[in-house]
RNA sequence: CGGGGUGUAGCGCAGUUUGGUUUAGCGCACCUGCUUUGGGAGCAGGGGGUCGGAGGUUCAAAUCCUCUCACCCCGACCA
C-alpha cells in the first residue's frame, strides 16, 4: 500500500478529550474517530489492528474446538424478562421500541439469546458438549464512558457460550478456554496475568479475569514474582508480618466503615468511600510467603462458570443418557477485541508513539524515502516496494512529497515494527537503513538480503 | 447520578475579569506558486469561524443574566 493512495490522517497535537496514552495514540495515529461520548469510527488502520486481533481470537478458539455462530444485536424484551434482568440490568442497557411498541434492547451481552437457541436444538446429551462463539458488537450504556476504547458504550467482543452435561465436563472446556485465552494474549505479544475474580452480574461460580499489565489500568493487581500467584488486590490473600493471614477486602471495609462486617462483603458501596488501601511493606505471599508485588492491569477477558442460572430460566433442558430432563450445564468467555486494541497500546508504546507488536500492527514494515525526486531512489524504493510484497510482506510505502522529518515522525507515532530507510547513504552505499521500532536499534540491509532478513523476522514473530 | 471543568476555523489555544478600540486573533493543518527534502522546511499569496444552542439585558454582547445541549475529569459501578 502506497501511503499517498491511503488514508492516515495523523494529528501532530494531542487532543484536549484525550488524557492516557493508548486514547490519544490511537486519535493521533489516525485509528479512530469519536463520533459521541464512548463511540468510536474505526479508520483503516484502527480497521486492520482489529482484524488482526480478531483473526488471531477466532483461530485460537477453533482451534480450541469452539464453533462460530453470529447473534443478532437487537434483542427482545421476553427473554431478559424471563431471566429477570431486563429490570436488573437497569440504565445501562441501551432499550429501544419497534413500531409497534414492542421492547427491545440492544445486546449488552448474549447469555438470554444464546441460551434461547440452546433451548430450540439442544436437546440430547448427543448434543454435548458444545461450546458456541461469535466476535460481535455490544452496546452498554456506561454511566460514565472514559478513557477512549478503554471503556466504551460500542465495542466489539469475542463471547463464547459453553453447553455441558455436568460440571466435570464444563470444567473440561472452561479449561481449555483459559489456556485459549493464554495463547491470544501470548501470541499478540502483550504481558498479562491471569486473576480470580467476582462474578458480577453475569453470575455463575468463579470466573477468571485476564489482565494486561499496564501503568494506566483501573485494576490493581496482586504478583508473587517467586511462585506466580496473582489476583485482584482487593482480593488477594497475603500474611502480614505478624503472620496472621487476611485479605485485602475484609481490611478494607473494616478500616472505612470502622465496623465489622459479618460477611466481608460491601453492602452499599455509596455509603463510603472505598480507595484500595496503600500497598504495605509486610504484605507478603499466602502461598510462599515472598513479598508481593502491585501491579496495575487492563482487564481484556474474564471466563465464568454460570452452571444452570439461565438454563434454568429460559428452559434450556436436555436429556441425559439416564433418560432424565436436565439443566444446560453453562459456561461463558468474553474477551474484548476493541479493548486489546487500546490495551496493547496502552502497554506498548513511548514518548513518539505505539510500539506495534508484528503480530497486530496495521503494517509490518514502513519504506521511508526521503528525497523522493531523486529519479534513481525512486525506482530503488519502487523495486523494494515490490520485493517486500512478492515476500508476502504487510508493507506502506511512504511515497508523500513532504519533507523527511514527517515521514519520520508519522512512522513513529503509527509504530510500525519495521522501518526501511532510503536515502542518500542508500545513492552511495546501495545499503536500506532497517529500524526496529521496538528498540530502535538499526541494521544496514543489502538489497539482495531482504528475503532473507524477512524470513528471520517472520519466523522471529511468528508471522505468516 | 453527585462533584469539578471546558465549549471561539479541521486540531491546539488567546481574547471573556473591567461590554464598544477585532471587518474576531495566533500557531499548526489546508489551497496556489517557487525554493526545499536523513527527523514535523522557507518565502510569497490565499480560503475557512459569527464565538455550542435558545432566550434575555443593552444604543452596543464571544464578553453580562437565564435556560439548555455536548464533551472531559474525579467518585460510585463496570468487559
Amino acid at each position: 500500500m502506497k501511503f499517498s493512495q491511503f488514508f492516515i490522517p495523523t494529528l501532530k497535537e494531542v487532543p484536549s478529550e484525550a488524557e492516557i496514552p493508548s486514547h490519544s495514540l490511537a486519535l493521533r495515529a489516525g485509528l479512530i474517530r469519536k463520533v459521541a461520548s464512548g463511540i468510536y469510527s474505526f479508520l483503516p488502520l484502527g480497521f486492520r489492528v482489529l482484524k488482526k486481533i480478531e483473526e488471531i481470537i477466532r483461530q485460537e478458539m477453533n482451534n480450541s474446538g469452539a464453533i462460530e455462530l453470529y447473534l443478532p444485536v437487537m434483542q427482545p424484551s421476553v427473554l431478559w424478562e424471563k431471566t429477570g434482568r431486563w429490570k436488573e440490568y437497569g440504565p445501562e442497557m441501551f432499550r429501544l421500541k419497534d413500531r409497534n411498541k414492542r421492547d427491545f434492547c440492544l445486546g449488552p451481552t448474549h447469555e438470554e439469546l444464546i441460551t434461547y437457541l440452546a433451548y430450540l436444538d439442544l436437546k440430547s446429551y448427543k448434543n454435548l458438549p458444545v461450546n458456541l462463539y461469535q466476535i460481535q458488537v455490544k452496546f452498554r450504556d456506561e454511566m460514565r464512558p472514559r478513557y477512549g476504547l478503554l471503556r466504551a458504550r460500542e465495542f466489539i467482543m469475542k463471547d463464547a457460550y459453553s453447553f455441558c452435561r455436568n460440571d466435570d465436563d464444563l470444567g473440561i472446556i472452561y479449561k481449555s478456554m483459559y489456556d485459549a485465552y493464554c495463547r491470544i494474549l501470548e501470541r499478540i505479544g502483550l504481558q498479562y496475568r491471569v486473576v480470580e475474580a467476582e462474578t458480577g452480574l453475569i453470575g455463575g461460580k468463579f470466573s477468571h479475569e485476564f489482565m494486561v499489565i499496564a501503568e494506566n489500568g483501573e485494576e490493581k493487581l496482586a504478583f508473587c514474582p517467586v511462585c506466580g500467584y496473582s489476583a485482584k488486590y482487593e482480593m488477594s490473600k497475603s500474611i502480614s508480618e505478624a503472620g496472621k493471614e487476611k485479605t485485602n477486602k475484609e481490611k478494607t471495609v473494616k478500616e472505612k466503615t470502622g465496623k465489622e462486617n459479618k460477611d466481608n462483603k460491601i453492602n452499599k458501596l455509596g455509603d463510603f468511600t472505598y480507595p484500595y488501601p496503600e500497598p504495605e511493606q509486610e504484605d507478603r505471599c499466602s502461598n510462599c510467603g515472598k513479598e508481593l508485588k502491585i501491579e496495575k492491569g487492563i482487564e481484556v477477558g474474564h471466563i465464568f462458570k454460570l452452571g444452570d442460572k439461565y438454563s434454568e430460566k429460559l428452559d434450556a433442558r436436555f436429556l441425559d443418557v439416564d433418560g432424565k430432563l436436565k439443566p444446560l450445564v453453562m459456561g461463558c468467555y468474553g474477551i474484548g477485541v476493541t479493548r486489546i486494541l487500546a490495551a496493547a497500546i496502552e502497554q506498548l508504546h513511548d514518548n513518539k508513539g505505539i510500539k506495534w507488536p508484528p503480530s497486530i500492527a496495521p503494517f509490518t514494515v514502513n519504506i521511508i524515502v526521503t528525497t523522493e525526486k531523486n529519479s534513481e531512489l525512486s525506482k530503488a524504493s519502487d523495486m523494494i516496494y515490490k520485493t517486500l510484497k512478492k515476500l508476502d510482506v504487510e508493507v506502506l510505502y511512504d511515497d508523500r512529497d513532504v519533507s523527511a522529518g514527517i515521514k519520520f515522525k508519522d512512522s513513529d507515532l503509527i509504530g510500525f515494527p519495521l522501518r526501511f530507510i532510503l536515502g542518500r547513504k542508500f545513492l552511495g552505499s546501495k545499503l536500506i537503513d532497517v529500524e526496529y521500532r521496538k528498540d530502535g536499534k538499526r541494521v544496514e540491509l543489502p538489497v539482495d538480503s531482504i528475503p532473507k532478513f524477512i524470513k528471520e523476522f517472520k519466523a522471529a514473530n511468528n508471522l505468516r
